[in-house]
DNA sequence: AACCGCCTCAACCGCAATTGC
DNA sequence: GGCAATTGCGGTTGAGGCGGT
């Protein structure tokens, strides 16, 4: 026996969304709150999942989301915290308040990873692009910037923004106070082609938000183990943040190379080339707190 | 004016994680 | 602890729009 499916696919509809649909969930979230996306439709008259309700709202109808363009500051900031989480987007979007993680995430399938590109970067792994990958990459940069700029009218804003656009800049800040084991950045700085520890980890001193006072959210569930072995390599391992509400300072390993979880405060994982204890990372959340 | 190709982004899908019993 | 229900996440898709020819 199966999972039953989370509705009826029979009596719901797809595909866009309708003013009358809009209106009816808003209204029906504006008394009722958020919550029980289940029951949700048939309580709103709403011939939808609630699957689908739940991402309209989240991803479009909500009333504190930004709209609008990307400001560089906020190309910058999904960077760096790119560089840090990978394509965790719900944590990258947890630190751009008023923007969503499928906006981010369609945001940097269609501009940055290009903007990185045209910097030579590889936007997977945050490194300069490797000789041979560089050159696969920059003729298929130049195809994509030949159609954009033939093409689209955005993405050939995109490119001369890019061209505009310093390299990664940290964007300053609060330090995160002896977060990183100094010679395992180093150590792998030295061994990555003569970049920088401060190019390669440009959140060192990463400003983890624009616009105070927001503060990161901070769940036992802000760091979530992988899924699965992720596709791509991350060019750090880093350990998960502890919950600074439940002041669980159990650590959460991300082995790259392993694809497992270590749920202790040690770290078995001997390919580790990078750390960020959970500790520091909790005083870091902590000292945001407060 | 019509067609074509490409880009964008809202929405969907599948699955993992979490929650509740 | 086991199971089912529910929620949340990340990858993918495709309709619609735009510019070029």
């Amino acid at each position: 026996m199966g999972r039953s499916p989370c509705c009826e696919k029979e009596h719901t509809n797809k595909g866009a969304w309708t003013k009358e649909e809009d209106q009816r969930l808003i209204a029906y979230i504006k008394t009722h709150g958020e919550g029980c996306w289940r029951s949700l439709p048939k309580a709103a008259g709403l011939l939808r999942c609630g699957k689908s309700c739940r991402l309209r709202w989240i991803n479009y109808l909500r009333p504190d989301l930004k709209r609008g363009n990307f400001t560089d500051e906020e190309d910058e900031l999904i960077i760096n915290l790119h560089s840090f989480f990978g394509n965790k987007w719900s944590l990258i979007a947890g630190r751009l308040p008023g923007r969503t993680d499928n906006e981010i995430k369609n945001y940097w399938n269609t501009h940055i990873k290009r903007k990185l590109y045209s910097r030579g970067i590889d936007p997977q792994t945050h490194r300069p692009l490797s000789s041979a990958a560089s050159t696969a990459a920059t003729s298929a940069t130049i195809n994509n910037s030949k159609r954009s700029n033939s093409t689209s009218k955005n993405t050939s804003n995109s490119e001369s923004e890019a061209a505009k656009t310093p390299p990664v800049q940290p964007l300053n800040t609060r330090n995160v106070n002896g977060n990183i084991k100094a010679d395992s950045a180093e150590e792998y700085s030295n061994s990555s082609s003569g970049v920088t520890t401060e190019e390669l980890y440009p959140q060192l001193n990463l400003e983890l938000s624009i616009g105070l006072p927001h503060r990161p959210q901070i769940q036992a569930t802000n760091v979530k183990e992988p899924k699965k072995q992720p596709q791509e390599q991350l060019p750090f391992q880093f350990f998960g943040a502890s919950s600074a509400s439940t002041k669980n300072h159990q650590s959460s390993c991300f082995c790259q190379n392993l694809g497992y979880q270590n749920k202790t405060q040690e770290c078995n994982c001997k390919s580790v080339t990078r750390m960020i204890p959970a500790d520091d990372l909790y005083r870091y959340y902590t000292a945001l707190d407060s």
